[in-house]
DNA sequence: AAACAAACCTGTGCGC
DNA sequence: TGCGCACAGGTTTGTT
């Protein structure tokens, strides 16, 4: 049992980056990471439960409703649930506070990008994967980005012109809204799943993630490249992107 | 500073 | 069919 969730109720919930943040009327909050393969689900009270259920919140009922549970199910176990108070110093959850912008959350255009690539000698994929940089694009969402921005990869940060950078920026917002609004991609394994078990529709619209030997989808001349960067796999359209 | 590799752990899909 | 290996939406830590 949690203790700190006994008894209270939750105000709401946000995210920052890939981490969500639900506060609570105690003060507290709760902290939740899906990593990998983690899982937030609503379900009905006492129905059977899945492997590797490992946090389950019982709720109060509403006026004339049925009792519901909230289930944390996580094979991989890379994720996490932590309830923490949000106002301590120095914070409970040092890596919330160490998160980057949140193109999503924050004030979000070419002139702030411009402002945290600047110096940054690195190469546009592990930038972008960089929590601590930008918060919330992961391998599936920064091949897209960069596929959708016409930019390579490896490119380095400081070798992008004016409107490389506008670009990037669009991409990245554009991108993530699509997304978010198609439910995110939900791959074969249906392992991304929303709070009722339904999975969304964005994996239809990759043009590169996945789709490793295939044509690509704007030039229809090349072949999608799929390599190793960082221990990560890329996927790239040779001749889409510079 | 930047780029790897390894670590955490379980499941699945593939080649043989 | 079964076995072993590669690989998977993430992040941190340690090593070049």
């Amino acid at each position: 049992m949690i203790n700190r969730l006994t008894g209270t109720t939750f105000l709401g919930a946000d995210r920052r980056g890939k981490y969500l943040v639900l506060p609570l009327d105690s003060g507290d909050a709760v902290m939740v990471h899906l990593r990998m393969s983690g899982q937030l689900l609503l379900a009905a009270a006492g129905a059977t439960r899945p492997n590797h259920t490992h946090v389950v919140a019982h709720l109060a009922p509403g006026e004339g409703q049925s009792d519901e549970e909230l289930w944390f199910v996580d094979p991989r176990t890379f994720g996490e649930v932590v309830v923490f108070d949000p106002d301590r110093d120095p914070p409970e959850i040092p890596e919330l506070a160490r998160l980057g912008v949140d193109p999503l959350g924050d004030p979000f255009d070419a002139a702030v990008l411009a402002g945290l690539l600047r110096g940054r000698g690195r190469q546009l994929k592990a930038l972008l994967l960089d929590q601590h940089v930008i918060a919330g694009l992961g391998n599936i969402y920064t091949d897209e980005v960069l596929h959708s921005a016409k930019l390579h990869p490896m490119r380095l940060a400081t070798t992008l012109k004016q409107a490389d950078v506008v670009r990037l920026a669009d991409s990245i917002s554009s991108i993530l809204r699509d997304a978010v609004r198609s439910g995110g991609s939900t791959l074969s394994d249906a392992q991304y799943v929303d709070l009722m078990g339904s999975g969304g529709s964005y994996q239809d619209n990759h043009c590169v993630y996945g789709r490793g030997g295939e044509s690509c989808r704007t030039c229809s001349r090349s072949v999608i490249a799929r390599v190793m960067q960082g221990g990560r796999s890329t996927h790239f359209c040779p001749r889409c992107q510079k």
